[in-house]
DNA sequence: TAGATAACTTAGCATCTTCAAG
DNA sequence: CTTGAAGATGCTAAGTTATCTA
């Protein structure tokens, strides 16, 4: 996040000019007057554009589609810009809006039904038989290796072991390919059951607080000051962090103090006043220590502590539901710290609290063994809902919202929900066209609001925009998406470089990722635009008819299930689809084939604007890299050159040994040239994703089904694109996928 | 029926693990 | 065998949307 860190800096010199705490900042932060131009539109500009332009047809706009990527502005642009800081923002924005219906439900997508009947519990391994028996084979390896060398030095011993946990770990990957439930050859639930028997542990508890050792000390003014454990933990939290630049934030600062206060005892409070004062050398010291000698650990101790953990996966990490055992997502409670969000975030510094079990809610099957709580507790409450997908639940001081115990991505519930989510996308691609005309039609509304709705549709569908939930003041850091953009967020342009009605957007998205994007747009969106921004100041809502219900209770009239963040998996998945197509090429070898991949792959997150702050080690690592390139390149001249001779000895000449030398140093070149080819696409790929990131968006966005289908066409492993995580998240789209796929 | 909240997805960074090059 | 980069996984914040409640 280059641009956060930028921003960041500037806060810094800021609050070195300004000595008074940022919190004064933000309270004496002039409010900016919001005029709500209510009513103000004028229907003289009503219908003139006609004369100027024809409406788009769907094509010519989905020729824009096209070369979209092309428009977005990768962030080094932006990067340079010396005056982007997004200042503090007025006002809580909140509106009434005409009430969602909430009617249209997504459980309508009607997912591909396979009619397969039900497959045992067990599940069928493609080949169960052909799996057992390598299975056995790999039995017998590891009981050869038991007993054949048990003579042997120590080393080889640990070898022997290592390559016996290796046979094992082979063996419990078949065992659960095997046991793999393929939910998807079965019967949905009917509505909303998520379903009919849930049995676990509970969730798993972060160790308790060890009190600091006698001969470290926390020093309040100089003088050494033993504080009561609570107050201790807290401070300790705050010394762990002393390296990290936000412990030198006014508003982290004063966030930490506040509530390290409500933790100590009325001697401490009274004598603890300034933070200033407080000496946590020695708690960091030992911190780092401790941080050290863990990195230090001998390999012994490390598979000690893997065997440990290990355990507490096995014990907390799964759960049964309906039969079938699966992952749980994050078993773990969070442990207690200093929060820190996002960017600019009011809250940064404050504690969050350690969870006990009488925080916790426990959802499960009311025939199921109820998880029992920790010795001396008790579970705030157990309920037994079965429309809810949640373990375990409880509520989290700092923001005061849920946080949930879930499955893991590989599990039923999420993998058919998943799968619902691109089915509802493949359905938006068959009435797009007919939602794009409309839209274009509704730029000419009489109705501001209708206006504003169709601007507004018509960047979440170029740009990708998300929809923009309004947020309360001073809760969060100051982001917006599409409906909650401000007048200061875009920058309207006749012209600029040659191209008419320019939009250019600048503005933190969600986790404080900017946005930085010049666009030309359609004259009337351009012409609305304007209108919208008419007696309005930068603090105002551009869209101020507009929130994300209204929008979206717009999008599900038009299609059941329709939302505005249906439009990003749609605009992914449809671009990495048409992408793939234009760029690789059977004839490609597969390093070749990956980079066109990837480059698909980057065409997607680009338009999502999935960014990342360049690795740390990124230049030293690319130079590296360019170097290993150099000497190859060197190489290859070399075996050239040795090749050349090579054929000249052997010219004319009968004798077999020169041929063979000859067919040798050709071997040799050719190797060498695919070395270096795979390199150089290697270095090309790395430079292109130097800040973009290409997880992301595989993750969530692209249907897993082009790319199955891409790998089988290609001949492509899947492996090479897909890590073990992702093909068991998307061990539905592996399994059923033809390579006549289309999404 | 709006506003609050619950439920669930999406997000980037930190840390841990693995693997390959020196 | 060591080192460091890449890749995988973990963590939890920050969104969106559905649903509840007064």
């Amino acid at each position: 996040m280059a641009e956060d860190s930028c921003s960041v800096k500037e806060m810094e010199t800021e609050l070195k000019d300004n000595p008074c705490s940022s919190e004064d900042a933000f309270a004496v932060n002039p409010k900016k007057k919001k005029s709500k131009a209510k009513g103000k539109v004028k229907s003289q500009h009503e219908g003139k554009e006609k004369t100027h332009r024809k409406i788009k047809t769907p094509k010519e706009e989905s020729m824009d589609f096209e070369d979209r990527r092309s428009q977005v502005n990768v962030k080094e642009e932006a990067d340079k810009d010396p005056d982007f800081v997004t200042e503090g923002k007025g006002k809580k924005r909140k509106r009434k809006a005409d009430k969602a219906d909430g009617r249209s439900s997504t459980s309508e997508a009607t997912l591909p039904k396979k009619k397969k009947k039900k497959v045992a519990e067990e599940g069928q391994g493609n080949s169960p038989i052909a799996k057992k028996k390598k299975i056995k084979e790999k039995k017998e390896k590891v009981k050869k290796e038991e007993g054949g060398c048990s003579v042997s030095t120590k080393k080889k011993k640990t070898k022997e072991e290592i390559e016996a946990a290796r046979a094992l770990k082979i063996k419990k990957k078949e065992e659960e390919e095997k046991q793999r439930w393929r939910w998807w050859e079965e019967e949905k639930y009917e509505d909303g059951i998520k379903w009919k028997f849930l049995e676990h542990k509970g969730p798993y508890f972060p160790p308790e607080y060890q009190p600091l050792p006698d001969d470290v000390k926390f020093y309040y003014n100089g003088k050494a000051v033993k504080l009561s454990l609570p107050a201790e933990e807290v401070a300790l939290f705050f010394a762990q962090m002393l390296d990290h630049e936000y412990t030198t934030k006014e508003v982290f600062r004063n966030n930490f103090f506040r509530d390290w206060r409500k933790e100590m005892t009325l001697e401490e409070r009274q004598l603890i006043m300034d933070l200033n004062k407080c000496d946590f050398g020695e708690l960091h010291a030992m911190h780092k220590q401790k941080v050290e000698t863990r990195k230090n650990i001998s390999k012994e101790e490390k598979l000690v502590n893997k065997e440990v953990n290990q355990k507490i996966v096995d014990e907390y990490g799964f759960c049964v539901l309906d039969h079938h055992r699966e992952r749980i997502g994050n078993f773990k409670i969070e442990p207690p710290g200093l929060f820190r969000g996002r960017g600019d975030h009011p809250k940064q510094g404050m504690l969050k609290k350690r969870i006990r079990p009488e925080d916790v809610i426990i959802n499960c099957s009311k025939d199921s063994h109820i998880p029992e709580p920790p010795a001396g507790h008790c579970w705030k409450e157990v309920r037994h809902d079965n429309v809810v997908t949640w373990l375990a639940s409880w509520t989290e001081n700092v923001q005061g919202s849920c946080k949930y115990v879930m499955l893991n991505a590989n599990s039923k519930l999420k993998g058919e929900k998943d799968w619902e989510k691109y089915e509802v996308a493949r359905r938006l691609k068959s009435c797009v066209d007919a939602i794009r005309t409309q839209y274009q039609e509704d730029l000419k509304s009489k109705q501001m609001g209708t206006r504003q709705r169709a601007v507004a549709l018509y960047f979440i569908d170029k740009l990708a925009l998300r929809a923009g939930n309004e947020k309360e003041e001073g809760e969060t850091a100051d982001t917006v998406g599409c409906c909650s953009l401000r007048v200061e967020h875009i920058t309207l342009h006749d012209t600029l470089d040659g191209q008419k009605c320019v939009v250019e957007f600048d503005f933190l998205g969600k986790d404080c990722i900017r946005y930085y994007n010049k666009v030309p747009v359609a004259k009337r969106v351009f012409k609305n635009l304007k209108l919208f921004m008419e007696n309005k100041q930068g603090g105002d809502d551009l869209f101020d008819r507009l929130n994300t219900q209204v929008l979206n209770k717009h999008l599900s009239s038009l299609m059941p299930g329709l939302t505005a963040k249906v439009f990003r998996t749609y605009n992914a998945s449809i671009t990495l689809q048409q992408q793939l197509k234009e760029l690789s090429n059977m004839k490609e070898n597969v390093a070749e084939k990956l980079l066109s991949y990837n480059r698909a792959n980057r065409a997607v997150a680009i338009l999502c604007n999935h960014q990342r702050a360049p690795p740390k080690t990124f230049e030293q690592s690319m130079a590296n890299l360019q170097a290993k390139i150099d000497s190859r390149k060197e190489q290859l001249d070399l075996a050239k050159k040795e090749l050349k001779q090579a054929k000249k000895e052997a010219k004319g000449s009968t004798d077999n040994k020169l041929l063979i030398v000859v067919e040798k140093k050709k071997k040799a070149v050719k190797r060498c040239e695919e070395q270096l080819l795979k390199m150089e696409v290697q270095a090309t790929d790395r430079e292109e994703n130097k800040q973009i990131a290409l997880g992301t968006s595989k993750l969530n966005y692209l249907d897993p089904r082009i790319t199955v289908a891409w790998c089988k066409n290609m001949e492509v492993p899947l492996d090479k694109i897909y890590n073990k995580s992702l093909r068991d998240k998307f061990a539905w789209a592996v399994d059923m996928t033809e390579h006549d796929f289309v999404f």
